[in-house]
DNA sequence: GAGCATGATCGATGGAACCGATTGAAACCT
DNA sequence: AGGTTTCAATCGGTTCCATCGATCATGCTC
């Protein structure tokens, strides 16, 4: 089977992104004439009809055979670019750009101990950081805009996941409250109590839920429309009596407590409460063996 | 980022399989001179050993990495394939080549019907057939042998799957049997009865377990050590008063009783006792959208 | 040690990819 | 309506590289 070049590829993709055949060759550091003739050559060589021609107006047109083969295209690219990122890893592992997600909840607590650990072990990796919620994350990776994310399990998405560490919950009290007579807490007790979380979107929410069995969604807010946004006005809303909440051990350690009036105590109960920290990659990434030799370094950090 | 050449990964690919330059030259319809220079340009331009050198006796060796990068550059060129079969389909869907895999359940009582049918609504198709048991079917999906599956649904497998029928199933008695004179008969009856089924390995074993809620693999053999290898054999046994049977209804439909003294009674139960048939195709393969377009004929064969 | 098989190397060549300039056509502005 | 702008297709000329055929180097076999 004679094979579409990779170059030709390149230009219908290009030209898929911008729009525009000037654009697309500039993005391609070619010129419009060379992006011109590449893609009638390649619709010649295919026999088939990828843009609509004689109607020309403002935009290029594709048929809807041309927007499949873009589709397809991409990945084909992708995967000529694994080949040699691959070999580019083995030249030289650990080195060059990373792009890293990290959810909120982990991220104030990891970052100041894992940071320079990465830098003294590994010190020609240029780390990027982005911190946004579980879903946002995983959409990045899924789109080649993050290579790799520290997050909490269980959490959803077609991505391979490295378990590194468990995370357990404690159970946060206004100093006096009358739960700080017992440790550890059941669960079971929290019944009677104003459970306060972070706003919908965190996975700790929905993590902290399932942990005291509580249907998705349904533990109690401080006010109606008004939730927290971060673990540390989390803390000062516990302080101030507003109710109690779940911390992770990790925000503990990291001393997000300062010093607040809060009380900790630990929770007991059928599975011990907690997440599970990880690391997660796109399945099949060329980086998979790299990004797991980070995994000790992270585990440490994590304390 | 800077491609490898598709050309170069094909001799990599093409020495991997032959193992021996001159040879892999030749399936690549170029000079050993040529594929030898490629390779050594790839190696160059990946910085990265892929085969070991000067030690050279009488096969090629590669490195860890080139085995490696042989797996990826098959994914790469399966997908620079992809794009141009997709347009090749474009053009002319549903004719050329088509490597149809079917279990032996199925398989003697579609092809008769459905044979012919192809021939005439898709003249320029080219039918290959393999009977073979599901398992056996699935791996070759997997490896590019086939490309296209007529199974029974509940199957393990990667693959997309498109139900096509429901294929109830029936008691098969000796003529004379004592349950006959039920009509429909309560799968619970069946307890007392001594069940025959296919040997291990036949999807409609496990189907037809399930369909009784029996534990797998725990029904009656006639003997120990002798079990039946097809649905013919199969019917014989119930005629000669051996046991009793579930047979699929395509089957009876088919014909497989022929004159053998055997009465059809149905079943009740919980649920209809029974099996899904389907297609069946690697996950995004360009001819997806080609293979559902041939359900209705199938469906229409099945009748 | 002669003979053979195998893979690397070398010089020549044809074709493909590319560039810069130009043309043709449609849309926009006044 | 007419001039201007924008955009994509086309053309001629140049460079570069994959390929070929031939030769060389090496290690195994008999």
């Amino acid at each position: 089977m004679l094979l579409p070049s990779p170059q030709q590829l390149r230009y219908l993709v290009a030209l898929a992104d911008h729009g525009h055949f000037g654009r697309a060759a500039a993005a391609c550091a070619v010129t419009q004439s060379t992006l011109s003739a590449g893609l009638i050559a390649l619709e010649r060589q295919l026999a088939a009809g990828l843009l609509e021609r004689g109607t020309a107006v403002k935009r290029p047109v594709f048929t809807p055979l041309g927007l499949e083969l873009v589709a397809r295209a991409r990945t084909a690219l992708a995967a000529l670019e694994a080949v040699a990122e691959t070999a580019a890893i083995a030249r030289d592992p650990l080195s060059g750009p990373l792009r890293l997600g990290i959810i909120p909840t982990i991220s104030p607590f990891l970052l100041p101990r894992l940071m320079p650990a990465l830098r003294q072990a590994y010190p020609r990796l240029r780390l990027w950081l982005r911190e946004d919620l579980t879903e946002r994350l995983v959409a990045g990776l899924d789109a080649g805009k993050l290579d790799l994310l520290i997050l909490a399990l269980p959490a959803a998405g077609n991505m391979e996941t490295l378990p590194l560490a468990e995370d357990a919950f404690h159970l946060a009290l206004p100093r006096g409250h009358h739960l700080a007579a017992r440790d550890p807490v059941p669960i079971s007790a929290l019944s009677g109590e104003r459970l306060l979380l972070l706003e919908d979107g965190h996975c700790l929410r929905d993590h902290a839920e399932a942990a005291c069995g509580l249907p998705r969604n349904l533990a109690a807010t401080a006010e109606e429309g008004f939730s927290a946004t971060s673990l540390h006005t989390l803390v000062q809303m516990v302080a101030g009596g507003l109710g109690v909440t779940l911390l992770p051990q990790l925000a503990i350690h990291g001393g997000i407590l300062g010093d607040a009036p809060v009380d900790i105590r630990r929770l007991s109960g059928a599975a011990t409460p907690g997440r599970m920290l990880a690391l997660a990659w796109r399945p099949r990434s060329p980086r998979a063996a790299e990004f797991a030799g980070l995994a000790p370094t992270v585990a440490v950090a994590l304390g």
